[in-house]
Order: structure tokens, then sequence, then C-alpha cells
DNA sequence: GCGAAAGATCTATAACAGATATAACAATTG
DNA sequence: CAATTGTTATATCTGTTATAGATCTTTCGC
């Protein structure tokens, strides 16, 4: 799957790896039991510094989206609950912001149905990120 | 409204307030118009620095959700489009988390309803322009 | 109007996080 | 075995977060 960094995001760039790969799973960009790039090499095509790269990785080891073996570079394997009160936390300060704002309850569940069939069920595999 | 520190919490300080007071608005524990605690008033509450207190407001000031008088502390002011191509960005992280650990979309719509019940119903008389 | 209170601004500092740069080690693949 | 790769460790640099203190300006209550 294409990973890239954007430098003017503000977000740290192991941040914006690990969000990739997180989507990437949903849309379907990459399946379950398939390969990531090695640490060296992604660090390499990305000319970012290696630590960084392995810091996205560990990230999603620990949040339950990857394995990362000795050699093979990392691999999809998702474990773990789904709905963990930071998520639900995190999804509420998202919601409350646009409610804040003024969206009506049924406007703001209209754009998630609209994120949501973009990923697996919804569209092909062919599903790229957008900025 | 109720503002709180919570120094376990891996977020900044002033992003905490932050959230509270967007949440507070959705929920309708503060209202438009009314005011929040003066920056010298609430730094000393919780027992943080000012210029703390300071950041988070000034922080939600440029995301449109109150504006700063100069001796009468800060008071609730809704302006601006509520849905921002880094909102979607941010949503769409969020639900991709969900949905590659494997819930459903039904499940995941069905938490968000569950967050948006516990918004203010209806809004108050400046809500929506349309009839 | 006067004075106190509050926001704004400026400088300084300490602690921490993010990212880079090397180096060395362990394990595994071919 | 040898090369590749992940892991670990140290060091350095930069930016962010938070605190601290000083000063200025505005504005509200008296």
């Amino acid at each position: 799957m294409l990973l890239y960094v954007d430098l003017t995001d503000g977000r740290p760039v192991y941040q914006q790896l690990r969000d990739q790969v997180v989507e990437g799973i949903a849309t379907g960009a990459i399946a379950e039991g398939e390969r990531l790039p090695t640490i060296r090499q992604l660090a390499a095509d990305l000319a970012i510094n290696f630590h960084t790269v392995a810091r996205a990785y560990d990230l999603l080891r620990q949040e339950g989206f990857v394995q990362v073996g000795r050699r093979n570079g990392a691999s999809i394997c998702v474990r773990g609950e789904a709905a963990s009160p930071e998520w639900r936390a995190a999804l509420r300060t998202t919601l409350a912001h646009a409610y804040a704002k003024g969206m009506a309850s049924e406007e703001i569940l209209r754009i998630c149905r609209e994120i949501l069939a973009t990923f697996q069920k919804g569209g092909t595999s062919s599903e790229t990120t957008l900025a």
C-alpha cells in the first residue's frame, strides 16, 4: 500500500503513518496477513529516519493492528477490542465539535454513513486516502 | 460550567480545556452568550498557569467557539463552518479505527447515535436561520 | 475620573516530545 | 555462513508544553 508523509501537516510523522495504515485496513487497501514494507525500506522511500518508522510500527503493534516479525517486515494482524474508552472519548469530542457548530444530528450521521461507505463493504479496495 | 484538569491524561492541558468547552456547548452545559471564567480566575481554580488557560481560550477563539472580551471573560459565540476538511479527516480516522478492528458499520452508527443523544435537543433560538 | 481587575504581550526557563544520526547487537532468512 | 532486518542504546537538535514574572492597555465598578 502507498504511504506518504505530509510535512505541512502539523501532526507527528509517526502518527500520520499510523493513521494511514489504520485507514488502509478499513478500506481494504491492505488485508489481514499482508505485509507492510520493512522499517528500513520505508524509511528510505520516505526519506525519513528509520526510528520514526519503527515508532509508527510499534504504535500499531501496541494498538493491535500489526505484528512485527524478526525479518519479514510488519504484517497486518488485528486483535483486541474495537471500542476502547479512549476511542469513544475521541469520537465524542469529534462529534461534539460539529454539533456545537450547529450541525444537526441527522447531518452528522449522514456524513458518518458517507465515510463508512468508503470502507471495505462500500467500495472496491482501490480506494485511496485523501488529504 | 465545571472545568477540570486530568494530569494522568497524556494530552496537553490546553487541549483538555478546549475539548471540555466544545462538549459543554454540545451538551448545553453552557449556552450561546454565557460566560466562561476569566483567565486568571480559572487558572487559580485549577492551580495552573494563566498562560495555559489563555492558550485554551485563544484556540477556542480561533476555532470560532468563543469571543474574548477585555474584562468580561470569554463568552460563547459560535461562528464559522461546521464541517472543515480537518474535521472530516479526524472523523474518518476515528471511524476507521473501529471499522479496522472489525466493528460493523451499523454498530458504529449506533454508538454515534448514542453519543449524539447525549447532546442538546432542539437547540436555542439562534440555532438555525431557516424555518 | 480613578483605581483595580483583567486581557494582551514579552521574555525567560525548564521539562518533555518528535526526529535525526550513529553504533552495536540479536535473530532470521537465504 | 553472511547479509538483512528488527531491536536497543546513546547523543543531539528542534519544537512544544507549561511555568514564571514583568509590563502595558483596556474597561468596569466605585
